[in-house]
DNA sequence: CTGAAACCCGACTATGTCTATCGGGAATCG
DNA sequence: CGATTCCCGATAGACATAGTCGGGTTTCAG
């Protein structure tokens, strides 16, 4: 039950982005500096988020990354789709295409439920509350209890 | 971010163990047959959640195992912990444990409200449940909607 | 007592995924 | 032109995962 390395370093790539004064790029170069993650690595992750249509990139001298759209119509459930491509909750497959022998269906339930709950936070963070360092108050809150 | 095909192996063997009459056991390789796991891989996986608690064995002939509690005192958070070990979401650290500069504290209750997230429907989720096939409802209803 | 049933356990292999780098090509701007 | 910057495929190395093997130990039935 992890997340990789590559959904976080994305996530941070991207909320360096969001803190950009509009229209304003900044190249993947020196993202990797400030977020302090490696350099041709996050290259490759750029490379996904814009196959993605999450940043925009412009090549040349003074060219670089920002985001596609506003920092608030970015969520993170975007951005791990984008790097960590269709997600399979298990063995690769979606609870859905699970075939299980009948009355085991509370066991695929489970898993989808898992999902489901992993997938609404993601989902109601955007990059925006990041960027602000502010996360909505239901996620806030589920991230402070016990 | 999957569940890893030992944990679900070890769900649906300790699920067949829950629909066991009380005070009987099942040899590994039975449970093995029914269940559709592979033989000896499960037997590892037993061998974890022995080590755990969760279950209770018993060599020589006539052997097998059986849960070591009732089936609605053991959670499948716990069958999870028992056989993945200590969760670590990001990297193999907990959340808790990651350094992020200063003004990036969301990103950090990010994680911690993800691993939140799922930590609760696991573990309000017992063998009873899944042996009766099913779910307290609240955990229904999230895996019924869209 | 003997042998079959069943668990116990460490070693091992194979496969794949993940992280990360390299090197060179193509676009863009000054 | 030439510096900058993105673009992209190939690849290496480390590690985790899935699953097997073989032999040992305990227990019980007869």
């Amino acid at each position: 039950m992890q997340v990789s390395a590559r959904a976080e370093y994305a996530v941070r790539a991207a909320v360096e982005l969001a803190r950009l004064p509009a229209h304003r790029a900044m190249s993947a170069e020196r993202v990797a500096m400030e977020a302090d993650l490696p350099a041709k690595f996050l290259e490759a992750i750029l490379t996904d988020l814009r196959h993605a249509g999450i940043v925009q990139t412009q090549r040349g001298a003074q060219g670089g990354c920002r985001l596609a759209r506003g920092a608030d119509q970015i969520t993170v459930a975007e951005i791990i789709a984008a790097v960590e491509g269709p997600i399979g909750l298990v063995r690769g497959e979606s609870p859905a295409a699970l075939a299980y022998p009948p009355g085991n269906d509370a066991v695929r339930q489970l898993w989808t439920g898992a999902q489901h709950a992993i997938g609404r936070v993601f989902a109601s963070v955007t990059l925006a509350h990041l960027a602000d360092d502010r996360l909505p108050a239901p996620i806030a809150r589920l991230a402070a209890e016990a």
